[in-house]
Parts: C-alpha cells; sequence; structure tokens
DNA sequence: GTCACACTTTAACCTAGGTTATGGCGGAAA
DNA sequence: TTTCCGCCATAACCTAGGTTAAAGTGTGAC
C-alpha cells in the first residue's frame, strides 16, 4: 500500500516488445500478427520492489500481470501468520493467470525480488482468444505445461522427503529460467530467502538449510552468496527421477491461422 | 493388455451425448452448435474394469479420454513399488489433457472403478479450437480451475498434518463429484482404497486409515461400507479453510460466437 | 456354508523433520 | 569504523507420521 511504485523507464528493456510473445516463441513460431495481438497487452511496464504485494487473495480478478524480470511468488498468508507458497513466477510468465476462471484472485502474488510488469485487463485476453485460436491454444497449452510441473511436485511431496523436494525445487527452477535464458547457464541468482524455499517446498527454514547443506556436501550444487550452481545435474536429475516439461514438447496439433 | 475391453452398449448414457459438454454447461451457456462440435468427440464409448490401464507414462500421446462414469487415477508409478497419484479425475473430466501439450503420455492413468470412457485423438481438439473461441477459451479456463485445485493440495501438503489432507481430499472429491450430480449430496461411494487414498495425499495407508477414524471420532463424517458422508461439512470446511474453486467463478468474460 | 483373499484396524516402535534457541556472518546505514 | 539487523548454520529436543506386523472384517467363489 504505502510502497513506492515508481514507473518504468529502462530503456534497455525497451526493444522486448512482448515478453509474453517472447516465451511463446520459445515454444513454437509465431507471425508477425500474433507477436502483434500480445504486444499490445504489454503496455505500462512498472518496476516495484521486493515485497510488493501484486495480488492479493479475495480482491475482485480483474487483471492480469506479465512478469518481464524479476521472481514472483504465488500462494497464501497462512493464519498461524506463516505462508504456503504454490508457485514462483519468472520472467515471461503470466502473473494470475489461473483467476480467470474466478471473480475473486485465489493466490497472493509478491514480489520476491525488484521487479518489471505489466499489468493487463483480464477481459483483454479476449481480444486474443476470438483473434487467433492459435494463441487461444498455445496458451492453453501452456496451462498445460504449468500443471504438469505442478503435478510433478504434487508428487515428489509423497512422503517426507527434504531431500528431494529442495532437488526438484531447483532443477524446476533451473529449466523456467533456461527457457528465456538461452545462455546454458547451470545456476541462478537466487532471490528468495531460505523460508521462501521453505514455503515452496513444505518445509521449515531450518529444514531448508540442513537439506542445502546436504545436497552441496555430496557434491550436487555449490553455493557462494545468492548464487546456486548445479554442478551434478546429472546426478541430481536421476536421484529425482527429473523431466524437464519444456523438453519433450508437442505443439504440431496448433491450428494456424 | 490382457485386460478385457468390452464395447459399451449400455442404454442409459445414450442420451447423454457429451459429458463433457454437460459439464461445461454446468458452467456457462453453450449454444446447440457448441454441443454438437464437443458431441463430434464423444462417440465410442467402452466399457472398461477397474485396474486397467488408460494411459501409459512414456508412450506417445496422441489420445485424450472423456471419462462418462468411473474414477480415474494419474500418477506415476514409482520404482520402489508404490505410486503416486498427482488427481482423481471423475465423470465429465477430460483425462490425460495436461498431454496436449508433450508428445509423450506424462501421468499414467488407471480406472479405479468399472468406468465408461470415450478415447479421443489430440488433433480432434484442433477442431473445437478453430471452430469455437468461445469453447476455447472455456477449456482453458477449464485448466485454469483445475489449477487452482492442485495448487491448492500442494499448499495444503506444507507441513505434515495428515488429517487436513485427508480432509481436503474428501471435500474436493465433494465438490466435484456435486458439480455433475445435482442432487445435494453430503457423501460419496468411495471405490479408492485406503492406500490410494495415502497416494493421492502423500501418507501411507496405516495413517490414512488412523486419519479417517480421527475424523469419524470427532464428528466430521461418518463411514459405512465404502460410503463417505461428510457430517460436519462447515466444520471441515473451517479446519482447513477450504474454499469450493467451483463457487466464484466468473466466465463472464468468454467471447460468444 | 466355509474358505480364501483382500482390505482395514490397531499396536509398538523408529525416523524425518518440526521447534526453539543460540551464535555467526555480512551488508547497509550512520 | 562501528552498529544494527536480517539471514544462515547448528544443536538439542520432540512429535507426526512411517514401518512392520498381527489381528479383525467383509466379500465373493466354490
Amino acid at each position: 500500500m504505502d510502497m513506492p511504485v515508481y514507473t518504468f523507464e529502462g530503456r534497455e528493456h525497451a526493444q522486448t516488445e512482448s515478453c509474453l510473445a517472447a516465451k511463446l516463441m520459445k515454444l513454437t513460431h509465431l507471425s508477425s500478427r500474433h507477436v502483434k495481438l500480445l504486444a499490445r497487452l504489454e503496455t505500462n511496464a512498472v518496476g516495484l520492489p521486493r515485497g510488493h504485494v501484486l495480488l492479493t487473495e479475495g480482491q475482485p480478478a480483474n487483471e492480469l500481470i506479465i512478469l518481464k524480470s524479476g521472481w514472483v511468488s504465488s500462494g497464501k498468508l497462512l493464519k498461524d501468520g506463516g505462508s504456503s507458497i504454490a508457485q514462483i513466477h519468472h520472467p515471461g510468465d503470466v502473473v494470475g493467470f489461473e483467476n480467470i476462471a474466478f471473480s475473486s484472485v485465489k493466490n497472493t502474488c509478491v514480489a520476491e525480488a525488484d521487479l518489471i510488469a505489466c499489468k493487463i485487463r483480464t477481459s483483454d485476453l479476449n481480444e486474443v482468444f476470438s483473434e487467433s485460436p492459435r494463441l487461444a491454444a498455445l496458451i492453453t497449452a501452456l496451462g498445460a505445461i504449468e500443471h504438469a510441473i505442478i503435478s510433478d511436485r504434487v508428487m515428489i511431496s509423497r512422503r517426507n522427503d527434504g531431500e528431494m523436494r529442495v532437488a526438484l525445487f531447483l532443477l524446476q527452477t533451473l529449466s523456467r529460467l533456461r527457457l528465456m535464458n538461452d545462455t546454458a547457464q547451470n545456476g541462478f541468482m537466487c532471490p528468495l530467502r531460505q523460508q521462501q524455499i521453505g514455503d515452496a517446498t513444505g518445509l521449515t527454514s531450518v529444514h531448508v538449510s540442513r537439506m542445502l547443506k546436504r545436497l552441496e556436501d555430496s557434491g550436487f550444487i555449490r553455493r557462494s552468496r545468492q548464487f546456486i550452481e548445479i554442478t551434478d545435474e546429472e546426478g541430481l536429475s536421476q536421484m529425482i527421477d527429473y523431466v524437464d516439461r519444456y523438453q519433450d514438447l508437442n505443439l504440431s496439433w496448433l491450428p494456424e491461422d
């Protein structure tokens, strides 16, 4: 509420007309008409500081947010004071997309790092759906990918196994960041505190600390400051039977238009 | 593989031209043209016995299944012999929908009760998307609802509290079944064994037994044979802050066509 | 009817992870 | 430079839930 909201005026992002289009183009071919349709959604980018609440559970759901840079958590504030994170959003994601079906916001979304984002009205999606079956189908497919990712999370949380949960968190994060960031990186700056990683994995911050140490001691990862490097991605993936959902896609069935 | 597959010839379901249409019409208005479009998907209904594997993880993903009656689990067989269930499907659901984005099947889907279902090709969805923006948007919205439901599950699995997990399982199941079954029922026949409920909640069958007993002793539920009656839905909902995601929908933004 | 089998309940025991607390470290502000 | 404060690490202890096993209970086949 009292958080400073400063209008974005950075120059370096100006040429990236649409971050969403950029992401979708990683998945399939889009015509310039498609890109224009999407670009219309992303005007009025604003910068917001870490801690800013973008969407509050229960509020009327009339806007979505396209994230251009930074990380956003989507989850719930619990009555015991803690919180629980359903999902972390990265650049190119449509934050609050699940709300399109609802009249009120389902998850509170918080900036976990300084970020740049565009608010759009839910109704703006209308145009996209009406004017392009291909984009409509593609957005649906994107939802399916998200579904697969979150269901992997559900299944790994089966038994109490913190090491696996943290490992999955790291690998999923790496996969998502790689999608938009071609540089074959094997690590990332993680703006999340261990408390947040805990909220996202269903563990306490204390146990996250234990598990990260264990993963480091086993040679799977290395840490320095906020940077987490996955040094044995192969081994880590094997440990939890991880599959990168952004591989193995098949979008050939998308209608043309 | 060697499971008997008998062609469906029941008469009582014949008039229900499309189970998916029936479900979607619970959510919003559809024209007869829409219904016809959807009905085309549901020909060749077959009956399948409990235990039948409808989709196997890793297989080429070229078909979806519209469930007309019965329950289907969607999950993984783990190498330790156990299994983990991401989601349970009920009549009207599109089983394997998440696969539309992928070239291979992501979750193994198993009949948890004798059922009636229609297999359709992924490519058949093409037509629907191309011919009706409204249906395209509606199907996307349905995906969003599923997303909200599964993310509730993720968040409740946060800390170790089996009672809440089982409570959520029961309430979510009730909500879903109610959608298609107007009779304001407060219970359901549950074809799942406690083992499966455990696979779906991340608990052992032993602990599911303990939790069900605890819920019964507390007066929240009553059980007889396979029937589970929720006797204090209000109280149970309050305990876990449950919100029925099928309420509070807003689909007014859907494009007409 | 009774046998077999598959599921549930219960109990005893053990371990992963939660809880609480304390100390260390590093960056931002003065 | 020093102080403060938020974050991380570590340890001691405790509880929820896993494990194993054995004893009910119901159901379907013969």
